[in-house]
RNA sequence: GCGGCAGUAGCUCAGUCGGUAGAGUCCCGGAUUGUGAUUCCGGUUGUCGUGGGUUCGAGCCCCAUCUGUCGCCCCA
């Protein structure tokens, strides 16, 4: 029996439509990036298995259940696709010694996989912006990394997307509090659920973060991070905050914040809409001092978050952002051997002039193929056939303008009659 | 991974009580000979997601499965 073949779940095929969206996107992106002096890096899509368990943690969801990891057959190598960028990126970075005597700003877009069940805006091989920063301590990058999202969704053309703020203070502080937590759920075991009680030894900050409504309350009564911040990292927290106040961007402070990779500390923060339903963190990420040296570089501090394109994609049309349709500037129509031979001259050379040329294959009446130069788009049709073949001339007919003689030229002069006519009507608009 | 809902033409959808499928759109051809858009005329759309079952008969009922979607979970 064959079996129709598909698509491997959760990962999509992204048609030219669609594609012209993501175009659209990149092009924003990047040149955002470079407004900001960051710069691009490319890593692998595979990386060594242990890699990951090292970076992101072994009791995460990610490392737990949802890694595309496989041995290779060939040399027993234990592989794994990338569920995120940063412990690749990391990797990079000790591995070519970028950041041993200088800063560096930098950032990749890719995909990412992870084997969760498909929904809008979760897809098992997804599409991340990552920008990382590297030997930065100070709270300024972490402010500088929030200010350009919100640079961002004005360029992109997007509102509603708010920002969360949280302190994860340091390591020893998260020890102490986490301690605290534990001690305080478990002399409330019987009022936790399942998840809280799976969760509590294995990530307690996330009972926290439950949207559980009957723990709401027990949460609300749970020891705070904050609370065992010490003088170091509050000051590191009042610095971003300042910043964002100086900038004038609003922001919330929400305790229960936790990111659920365990390399982060100090400064955490999500960009989140209300317009894509359960998956509406758009961007997130925060400060991860501790991953360099975990990964076995200098100790190097960092910061960084990553974006979901498709997320950000989904925005963008939900906001009524469209790409420019594209069009050629010429559909070249031709019937007749000698029309055809010279055709294809008359397309390079207009080609050769900085024009856009769709040149019609597949043959066809006279009639069908200005069909398809309507449907292109194109500013022009020229047209050749077997006289003008003959007399080494072509058909300059204006598809988009009322009332504009179609005219008969030397096909020599075709290319300036085109140019001229497509800047004055630049000039118009 | 768990629960709810859905799947009919390339696209958007209709399909009554179970009687072997329809509209719009798109596409293709034509309306006096070599020219698009509007208009008019004509034409092709299909394993009714897939596989079983019930029935004389299934797009419709039942089961399984795949895919999507919403929520949970997770996270970008």
């Amino acid at each position: 029996m064959s079996q129709a073949l598909q698509a491997v779940r959760g990962m999509n095929d992204i048609l030219p439509d669609e594609a012209a969206f993501w175009e659209l996107f990149e092009e924003t992106v990047r040149s955002w990036l470079q407004g900001y002096g960051y710069r691009p890096i490319r890593m692998p899509i595979v990386e060594p298995t242990p890699l990951f368990k090292r970076a992101i943690g072994e009791v995460t969801d990610i490392v737990e259940k949802e890694m595309y990891s496989f041995v290779d057959g060939l040399n027993g190598e234990a592989l794994t696709l990338r569920p995120e960028g940063t412990a690749g990126c990391v990797r990079a970075v000790i591995e070519h010694s970028l950041a041993a005597r200088q800063t560096q700003r930098l950032y990749y877009i890719g995909s990412m996989f992870r084997h969760e069940r498909p929904q809008k805006g979760r897809y098992r091989q997804f599409h991340q912006v990552g920008v990382e920063a590297f030997g930065f301590a100070g709270p300024d990058i972490d402010a500088e990394l929030i200010l350009m999202g919100a640079r961002l969704w004005a360029d992109l053309g997007l509102d509603g997307i708010e920002l969360q703020l949280n302190s994860l203070g340091q390591p020893a502080e998260r020890a102490q509090h986490r301690a605290a937590l534990v001690t305080y759920f478990e002399g409330h075991a019987d009022q936790l659920d399942e998840d809280a009680k799976r969760r509590l030894h294995s990530n307690p900050l996330r009972i926290l973060d439950s949207k559980n409504p009957a723990l709401q309350e027990l949460c609300a009564g749970a020891p705070k991070l904050i609370d065992y911040l010490g003088e170091d990292s509050l000051a590191h927290f009042e610095g971003v905050q300042r910043v964002l106040r100086d900038a004038g961007l609003p922001f919330t402070i929400d305790p229960r914040l936790v990111r659920g990779l365990d390399y982060y500390n100090l400064t955490v923060f999500e960009w989140v809409t209300d317009k894509l339903g359960a998956q509406g963190t758009v961007c997130a990420g925060g400060r991860y001092d501790g991953l360099v040296e975990q990964l076995g570089g200098k100790t190097t501090p960092a910061c960084g978050f990553a974006m979901g394109v498709e997320r950000l994609i989904a925005l963008i049309k939900e906001s009524g952002g469209e790409p420019a349709a594209p069009a050629p500037d010429v559909y070249l129509v031709h019937q007749g051997e000698a029309a055809t031979r010279l055709a294809f001259r008359v397309a390079e050379g207009l080609r050769d002039q900085g024009l856009d040329v769709l040149l019609h294959c597949g043959g066809g009446s006279f009639k069908s193929q200005m069909k398809k130069a309507d449907g292109s788009g194109a500013a022009f049709a020229v047209v050749i056939g077997d006289d003008e073949a003959a007399s080494g001339e072509a058909q300059l007919k204006n598809l988009r303008e009322e009332g504009v003689a179609q005219r008969k030229l030397k096909v020599d002069e075709l290319a300036e009659a085109i140019i001229g006519h497509l800047i004055d009507s630049d000039e118009e608009e």
